[in-house]
DNA sequence: TAATGTATAATTGTATACAATTATACATTA
DNA sequence: TAATGTATAATTGTATACAATTATACATTA
């Protein structure tokens, strides 16, 4: 997200944490010692607090005074909470990108449909999933609002790491892609309404789809 | 909202510099020089450092790796946007409260408003403004979804803080205790479409007083 | 044995030292 | 004068020292 992250330690260590604990890594209520993992990254104890300091914020961690940062982690509720409130903001995103969006915007959208067409029928998945998280992105931008898109940011961030094991169905991802099209085709059209409601169901229908992977995952 | 941040000096001054920033005592691009600061508040660089890098991650002040922090501040229309976005999630919080409320939250609820309806008459705002703030906390609670609340929570901290000078009208004040006591009917009743429809308009509702309250400013 | 007390180890909280980077003031040059 | 170079100061980045707090192991007591 900020530069800064890239390049100092305690971002690093930072990414590195908030990867770990939304992709499982750790259990709920592990310990995160600040010299154990400053050594396991090869860093003092400094950048670590920072790095702990900011997931508590997230609310990744929860830091007991003197005595310790816990993993707080993220339940299949809270993903499918996200999910909820993310319908709602992906409309108003809709609605507000409809007003604001620049025809550079709208063209950009246009050639991620069509690469996402193009790579739809081939086995990598990785190639649609990018794109896919690109579409999003720059609807967020369009918004134009700093804190619409800081916020559906974050939220989009933690389910792709959240679930990142959900491999979508060749089914799916072309509807997925034929749902893009269609909230494309409402904004180029200034019908805000119609796009607020078709970015709504997007989100959902990509939930609901989860939710059934997750239910054919548990038969198994 | 952390128990940390009551007594570890990182966390203080957190709040302070937050506080600071959303009352707008700084101006936008301020420096933040960490020795500076630490003098200010009697403490070293380290806890001055610590609270820079949470409140980058909550947008309220921009690092440039090597060069410093800067404020960023909270604009007209981030405040704005906040109350569109806090709408929509104050609906579906009041949708969800009505499926998962319990009987001692509805109890606490109806006292709430009881006494701001006998505070309502007196001089003291403060007293309004605060159980204003303590209705909206126990339906954050209500609605069993931690994602939920802590977003809520956030963004009513925000607009509390960054328009602390929007003393309400008693007209307004009485509108909005007549709305809670409706959303809060609507609840007990289980009728979740309609608990989401009137929180919906509640906020609504609030924002446009503050645009009308703007104006009359504005017109001095 | 179970409960309590106590010394020691482990860990966090904070300040500070040193290195690395950037900003500034001033000199030099065309 | 305007542009560039350079020494110095200011500032951030990181590691570490020391103090304060908490956890642990073990002894003591009823």
């Amino acid at each position: 997200m900020t530069e800064y992250h890239e390049y100092s330690l305690s971002g690093r260590v930072f990414h590195k944490l908030q990867d770990d604990i939304l992709k499982g890594n750790y259990k709920e209520q592990d310990e995160l010692k600040e010299l154990t993992i400053g050594e396991e990254l090869g860093v003092s104890r400094t950048p670590v607090r920072e790095a702990l300091r900011q997931l508590e914020l997230e609310g990744l961690v929860k830091i007991i005074p003197n005595r310790g940062a816990f993993v707080t982690g993220i339940s299949d509720k809270d993903v499918a909470d996200i999910y909820y409130i993310r319908s709602l903001l992906e409309g108003l995103c809709a609605r507000w990108a409809t007003e604001h969006i620049t025809t550079e915007q709208i063209e950009e959208l246009e050639s991620i449909v069509l690469l996402s067409e193009f790579h739809s029928n081939k086995a990598d998945s990785t190639q649609v999933v990018d794109l896919d998280g690109k579409f999003h992105e720059i609807l967020y931008q369009a918004s134009n609002s700093r804190i619409l898109e800081h916020q559906l940011s974050d939220f989009h961030k933690y389910v792709k790491l959240a679930r990142a094991t959900s491999v979508k169905t060749k089914e799916r991802t072309n509807k997925s892609i034929a749902e893009h099209k269609a909230i494309l085709k409402a904004i180029k059209d200034k019908d805000a309404d119609l796009a607020e409601q078709l970015a709504n169901e997007h989100i959902l229908n990509v939930m609901k789809n989860l939710h059934k992977m997750g239910e054919i995952l548990e038969d198994k």
